[in-house]
RNA sequence: GCGCCUGUAGCUCAGUUGGAUAGAGUACCUGGCUACGAACCAGGCGGUCGGGCGUUCGAAUCGCUCCAGGCGCGCCA
């Protein structure tokens, strides 16, 4: 509709220009918004005051002139010039509540647009370390980047979903390390657990799965262990402890033994995740492994492309990156003096390797904390030659957790957390997903698990799907009252829905897949959010002031044709946010 | 110290890329169920848009500056 108004603006301006009412070299960026007021009718555009100064011409004078020349529209009822020059568009009644049948037409299928036909679009989000379960905040990034690629999906573009899996490095050794030593009290041991280890219950039940498969195969007594180890804290260093203790691992165990090890905590915690996720409706089309990129020889790949541009140099025996040329504060290392790559030359591989696979866009939802890594990464791609500009990297805003009215600390490695699992089955995947989505991603979130869990009806998701039962509940009435739904019949008399209620209901309705278009183009699932709350709000208006199963025949069925198509966009806006649409509550 | 994010009603947040009188929810107050679900609706109260200066027909939105809060500044991942 708007793209209809934005032609019939270009017609009239071309007319003028042809007349020589207006300069021919004037250029128009024409913008037509929703009217805010609906005194201002259904459509306004500011042509006139933007273009006043180039046409050299008082605005409402120039917007006189452009409404003089507008061709005739069928949809157009009428044409307005307010304020200090607003042109306000009124569309017809029968264009408007034609949308009523497109939605029992289309049904699921309403809103989908072709904004994106051809495009691929990679996304990448949650990619947490495989060191323990998901926590609540990356349940924002889960609900986020879900909600993300399933409207980037609605408006046409293919989307694969990826999940980084961080299986080399570090983390995963001190994760390791920790499985041994908890398996190693399984054995009889007693010892002080490492301050740096991951202390969580979940290493405990790894531990026992590995005693139950192995025994006492691969017991080292601790006498062995602690021989020569520097000082855990408080005495001592805590990094550099426990880096003695995965040293000392390696050295007592079997290399076979050592991955035995690694890989059972490895893919307890990965299945966890991964049935964790599934469960918050969150689903990934690929598992890309860190290890992988190693193997596949991507890193070297990397490093050596940027090595050959020149982009390199070696200091203090490693090699760094000279991302200072572009534009990062510093350079950073690629490969430390000890000859190990950094994470940072896994993650240039990674992007590499993700634009070589044809995308259009690359997309990686972080957590604001690495907020400071963005710059880096684009450096490399600049670097390798590739377009930085097609990854957006969006960064999520921590959700900090209040409980009585109190921050909860948290923090992985201590294991004091709240789990996303521990979230789902307190609240619920559906008021998890909603609330996780209803703020923008950049802004901070205080999650208040006392309100969140009193499952009260402050949580507007409660006040969308209700309107979604009740319209179900109304059909039930339906039936017990002995009539019969004709949507044929409704449809040939949807031109009877004159009320305001009904009016503003069918407006409504009409602006869904342009808000796909918007949410799913600028990345923001909230506007969705907010746009089905104004939609229940006109729906539970409409339920309050007139009735739908009424006597006469043309009007009830008018009446249900469309209060089914406003549950069918319910439905389908709720789905894309993962919310499901119950109908009864 | 430098960089990024945030600051809008008592509280939680929107604000259509610079437009018309800044909006919702919640809290509080007043009304509405013997016809489709009151998890709802109607009305009221509530604002120097953190402060200041600037850009212009026009600023919550853009620029500069100050204030406050969060995060980041490793040969960790």
């Amino acid at each position: 509709m708007k793209d209809a108004i934005t032609t019939v603006l270009q017609q009239a301006l071309a007319r003028c220009q042809e007349n020589g009412s207006l300069p021919a070299d004037l250029e128009a960026r024409i913008q037509v918004d929703h009217a805010r007021d609906k005194q201002h009718g259904d459509f306004a555009t500011n042509l006139a005051l933007t273009l006043a100064k180039a046409a050299r011409l008082k605005p409402r004078e120039l917007a006189e002139l452009i409404v003089a020349n507008l061709p005739d529209s069928a949809v157009i009822e009428k044409v307005e010039i307010a304020g200090p020059g607003f042109i306000n568009f009124y569309i017809n009644s029968e264009t408007q509540a034609s949308v009523i049948g497109s939605i029992l037409n289309q049904q699921e299928k309403f809103g989908l647009t072709e904004i994106g036909a051809g495009k691929k679009i990679q996304i990448e989000f949650v990619s947490a370390n495989p060191t323990g379960p998901l926590h609540v905040g990356h349940g924002r990034g889960a609900a986020y980047g879900a909600a993300v690629a399933n409207l980037l999906k609605a408006i046409g573009y293919e989307v694969h979903c990826e999940y980084y899996v961080n299986d080399a490095g570090r983390q995963m050794n001190i994760l390791a390390a920790s499985v041994w030593l908890r398996y190693l009290e399984l054995c009889g041991e007693d010892f002080p657990f490492p301050v740096n280890g991951y202390k969580g219950d979940y290493v405990l039940d790894i531990a026992a799965a590995l005693h139950r498969e192995n025994g006492d195969k691969m017991f080292h007594s601790w006498a062995e262990i602690s021989c020569n180890l520097p000082k855990d804290e408080p005495e001592g260093d805590k990094e550099r402890y426990i880096d003695a203790v995965i040293e000392k691992m390696k050295a007592l165990l079997h290399p076979d033994q050592y991955s035995l090890v690694f890989d059972v905590g490895l893919n307890y915690i990965l299945d966890d995740i991964r049935d964790d996720l599934e469960h918050f409706g969150v689903v990934y089309d690929q598992w890309f492994s860190e290890r992988s990129l190693t193997d596949s020889g991507d890193v070297t790949l990397a490093l050596e492309r940027l090595q050959k541009s020149g982009h390199c140099y070696e200091k203090d025996g490693a090699i760094w990156f000279r991302s200072s040329e572009f534009g990062d504060e510093k350079d950073r290392v690629l490969v430390r003096d000890n000859g190990q790559s950094t994470y940072f030359s896994s993650d240039i591989a990674y992007h590499m390797n993700k634009l070589e696979r044809g995308y259009d866009r690359v997309i990686d939802i972080w957590g604001a904390d690495h907020h400071g890594y963005v710059p880096r990464v684009k450096a490399a791609l600049q670097a390798l030659g590739d377009d930085p500009e097609k990854l957006d990297v969006l960064l999520v805003q921590f959700a900090v957790l209040y409980r009585n009215g109190k921050k909860i600390p948290m923090s992985t490695r201590s294991g004091q957390f709240v789990t996303l699992r521990h979230l789902r089955k307190e609240i619920g995947s559906d008021a998890a997903r909603f609330f996780y989505v209803m703020r923008k991603c950049e802004q901070h979130m205080d999650f208040d698990l006392d309100l969140a869990m009193s499952q009260s009806n402050e949580n507007p998701m409660y006040y969308i799907q209700y309107a979604h039962a009740r319209v179900c509940s109304v059909f039930s009435q339906l039936a017990d009252k002995g009539f019969e739904f004709d949507q044929g019949h409704g449809l040939a008399h949807v031109d009877l829905l004159t009320e305001t209620h009904e009016n503003d209901l069918i407006t409504r309705l009409t602006r869904y897949p342009e808000v796909i278009g918007k949410a799913g183009q600028q990345y923001e699932p909230h506007q969705l959010v907010h746009y089905l709350r104004d939609l229940a709000n006109a729906f539970h208006t409409y339920y309050n002031a007139h009735h739908f199963i009424v006597d006469d025949k043309k009007i009830r069925d008018a009446r249900l044709c469309l209060i089914t198509a406003a549950r069918h966009v319910i439905a389908n806006g709720l789905k894309l946010l993962g919310v499901s649409a119950p109908e009864k509550m």
